[in-house]
DNA sequence: ATAGAATTGGTGGTATCAAG
DNA sequence: CTTGATACCACCAATTCTAT
């Protein structure tokens, strides 16, 4: 009994660890083709790339960089914040004149023109459009970038920066982490409060600190005293980043395929799920070795089914797949996807961007204030907030912080401004995080507005060097009350919070009748409480966008029956405008309106999903199968004037296959017949070839019968085919296909001439299936 | 706490387009 | 007409959100 590939691998890292990192192996990783073209990589490749001697010199200036140095400078850059260069540079396109000419934006103009001018309207949007479309990139780019400058092990790779102040900086940080940690470990263990309970949930946010890897990181600095050039720090940081980052990638591209082998093998295909499970034992260059490796070539496919069918031993000819044999440790509870995501954490976006928040909360924030830090659901993206004297950009909160970028006030005639600082050089960046932990209206020191950039042809008389400027919609307002005002989201559970902390307990139910005879109430019911206490001199329709804003709810927000939005449009015009009857008109107006868009919504998803160029019925009698063989089917387009014929061709080898025809062509000018004859018969060509068992020729539709259904649709085409030959059931002197049609192959077997596939009568159509069952 | 709804991202397969 | 590229759609699984 052979022992599985994947135990033997394990075995050989770990001695690798064990006997200590004497051999070079990194160099063998950057040379394997497998990196760059393919990464398509097996997991223990990245793992063994880990364990290697690194070679500190290698990390030199002069000649062209190896792959290790790029690598470790590309992660490098990012510890120290080269992302963040590229967030305002992006953000900066608003003061750029280049960017505003190159959007065709006209330029500052001394008399400024009418603004209800179409043109003039058309370029305020457009300016409005590309500065939303800023903001979104940055925030984007922002809360995907900012784990590889706060958390750890990624920071790490900063003593490799280029400056020694960014590498210094690195170090501090980590040293921060450090120190945090461990006093947050301590209140934990010291207090049993609403405090501790947060800062517990923080740390579950963090996430990375539950890592091996990362804490290895932290005590090796620690035991260097952060100093960032002991040697010990950057043996650490190299062997961690000087490769290709793509141990993730390793993993999900493994496993994708290994997904992939699974769902082959659940559709019982087993000679492709045999295959596949070769080919992918076979791709992996670090299997290579213990293992009888077979060349992933189409020809190797032939000799081992021919050896197969000769009864000779396969085991010579082919590797072994992995399957679990060994189980894990009990003690390390990961037997069990439910298991892993108990003893780790959720993976995915969220969570990455919520341990980005933790983190940066951690660093700076002190624990009492943690219980209160929901409160900063109110920085909502692209909205200018102001705390004293220092006025910020948001880029959206993650539970716990905001990411923001500092702006710079500019005044002029009585008006304030705000722009984005000049860009200056730095060696190091770090994200800025704001936090609010007061949720009371008459309290809370931040102020919020929402901001339009000014079109660079409006700006004012002496600001016209800005090129265009952020100006606040309405003048800044208490934080909590400008996140009403504009309808800025947040989660049920945190709405009802803000409600109870600002005393508005008033709420009216409008979901279920319980069975208390009361209605539940809803998070629209939170909503409206508190917009009708905040704007109770707002008009309805104000309120009920500010309400949609809050809950996000797309539906009507309240069940209007359509009766009732009947009865109101019956009423006369005069009662239609009698004063208790406008709230209603409003209302039912909305609701209709939403109605409108729900249902016009449901009518576009149906006729998206209506397949237009199915089999019109009358072909199905000219399919083999006659319709039950699924994926056959035949394609008419009037408009182009083609058929597509398609047929699963089960040899893998050769995908599927297609043939196309058209008809009153230029070159051949084929009749509709004609053209509908070429396609049936290369599908039952292809037919004659898959199937084994005896068909019964003479279910084969002659052409006579391809007439007839083509003679039902001529009316629509306007195409008159002639009247079929008169030789009856004999092929037309125009067949395209007598020689597919002609001896019949056997099915499951090769070709007779020999392994390749070029041989004998076959579908000449391979396609895209041919390519894909061999890069798969 | 938890069931169920909604949303999101990824994958395989089909439909369509366009270059040669 | 072949071929490759890509848009689009249905479906699945993971995750988040809401309501109870």
């Amino acid at each position: 009994m052979t022992r599985s590939p994947l135990k033997r691998l394990r075995r050989k890292n770990k001695r690798k660890l064990r006997t200590g990192r004497r051999r070079s192996t990194l160099k063998q990783s950057s040379s394997g083709t497998s990196f760059g073209k393919n990464t398509r990589t097996c997991i223990w490749w990245t793992c063994y790339t880990v364990t290697g001697t690194c070679s500190l010199s290698s990390v030199s200036a002069g000649s062209a960089p190896s792959l290790q140095e790029s690598c470790l400078r590309w992660a490098a850059g990012l510890a120290s914040g080269s992302w963040l260069t590229t967030v305002l540079q992006t953000l900066h396109l608003l003061h750029s004149a280049k960017f505003a000419s190159d959007l065709n934006m006209t330029g500052w103009l001394p008399v400024k023109p009418q603004l209800d001018e179409p043109w003039v309207q058309e370029e305020v949007q457009i300016w409005e459009t590309a500065w939303k479309l800023l903001v979104e990139i940055a925030a984007a780019r922002s809360w995907s970038q900012a784990t590889y400058s706060l958390c750890v092990p990624h920071v790490s790779a900063g003593v490799f920066a280029k400056s020694v102040r960014a590498r210094e900086f690195c170090m501090v940080l980590q040293k921060k982490l450090w120190e945090r940690l461990h006093a947050a470990a301590q209140f934990v263990k010291n207090n049993d409060d609403e405090i501790s309970a947060a800062l517990t949930a923080l740390l579950d946010d963090c996430w990375w600190q539950k890592t091996q890897i990362a804490l290895e990181t932290l005590a090796v600095g620690q035991q260097a005293e952060w100093r960032h050039n002991n040697v010990e720090v950057r043996r650490e940081a190299f062997r961690l980043h000087a490769g290709p980052g793509n141990t993730k990638f390793s993993c999900e591209d493994a496993f994708a395929h290994l997904h992939h082998v699974v769902q082959k093998a659940n559709k019982g295909v087993h000679k492709l799920n045999k295959w596949a499970r070769w080919f992918y034992a076979s791709a992996s260059k670090s299997l290579a070795g213990p293992v009888n490796m077979v060349e992933t070539s189409v020809d190797d496919y032939y000799v081992t089914r021919q050896s197969a069918k000769m009864n000779t031993a396969r085991s010579s000819r082919h590797g072994q797949y992995f399957s679990p044999r060994v189980e894990l440790p009990k003690s390390l509870q990961l037997s069990s996807l439910v298991a892993v995501k108990k003893q780790w954490g959720t993976a995915g976006t969220e969570a990455d961007m919520r341990s980005i928040a933790a983190t940066a909360t951690l660093l700076r924030v002190d624990f009492p204030s943690l219980p209160h830090l929901w409160a900063g659901c109110f920085f909502a993206k692209g909205f200018v907030v102001q705390i004293e004297a220092q006025t910020y950009l948001t880029l959206g909160f993650r539970t716990w912080a905001s990411q923001a970028i500092k702006l710079e006030t500019v005044q002029c005639n009585g008006q304030e401004f705000f722009a984005f600082p000049a860009m200056e050089e730095r060696e190091h960046r770090m994200p800025h995080f704001i936090v609010n932990d007061d949720p009371k209206k008459t309290t809370c020191k931040w102020k919020m507005a929402k901001v339009a950039p000014v079109h660079p042809m409006m700006m004012e008389e002496g600001l016209q060097q800005h090129v265009s400027l952020l100006k606040p919609v309405m003048p800044l307002e208490p934080l909590p009350v400008a996140a009403v005002r504009w309808g800025v989201w947040m989660p049920a559970k945190l709405l009802q919070k803000v409600c109870k902390h600002n005393g508005v307990t008033a709420v009216t139910g409008s979901g279920k009748v319980l069975k208390s005879g009361r209605r539940s109430v809803l998070k629209v019911d939170w909503a409206r409480a508190l917009v009708q206490a905040w704007f109770p001199a707002a008009s309805l329709a104000e309120q009920e966008e500010m309400v949609a804003g809050l809950s996000g709810v797309k539906k009507p927000s309240m069940e209007c029956p359509e009766e009732i939005i009947e009865c109101f449009q019956d009423l006369d015009p005069a009662n239609q405008q009698a004063g208790y009857f406008i709230g209603l008109k409003d209302m039912a107006a909305t609701a209709q309106k939403a109605n409108q868009q729900v249902s016009a919504r449901g009518d576009d998803i149906d006729v998206r999903s209506s397949k237009k160029h199915y089999t019109p019925k009358e072909l199905i009698p000219l399919l083999p199968g006659k319709g039950s063989l699924e994926r056959c089917f035949i394609q008419r387009h009037p408009v182009n004037k083609t058929y597509q014929g398609f047929y699963p061709v089960q040899d893998t080898t050769y995908g599927s296959g297609s043939k196309h025809a058209t008809w009153a062509g230029k070159r051949e000018n084929l009749t509709e017949t004609q053209a509908l004859t070429r396609v049936v018969r290369q599908l039952w060509a292809w037919h004659y070839f898959t199937v084994d068992d005896a068909v019964n020729k003479d279910m084969e539709p002659t052409d006579a019968d391809i007439h007839r259904v083509v003679a039902g649709f001529s009316e629509f085409t306007g195409i008159r085919d002639q009247p079929a030959e008169s030789g009856s059931g004999a092929r037309s002197s125009t067949d395209p296909l007598p020689k597919a049609a002609g001896p019949k192959p056997k099915a499951g077997q090769p070709p007779k001439a020999g392994p390749t596939p070029k041989a004998g009568p076959k579908p000449k159509s391979v396609g895209r299936g041919k390519k894909r069952s061999a890069t798969s």
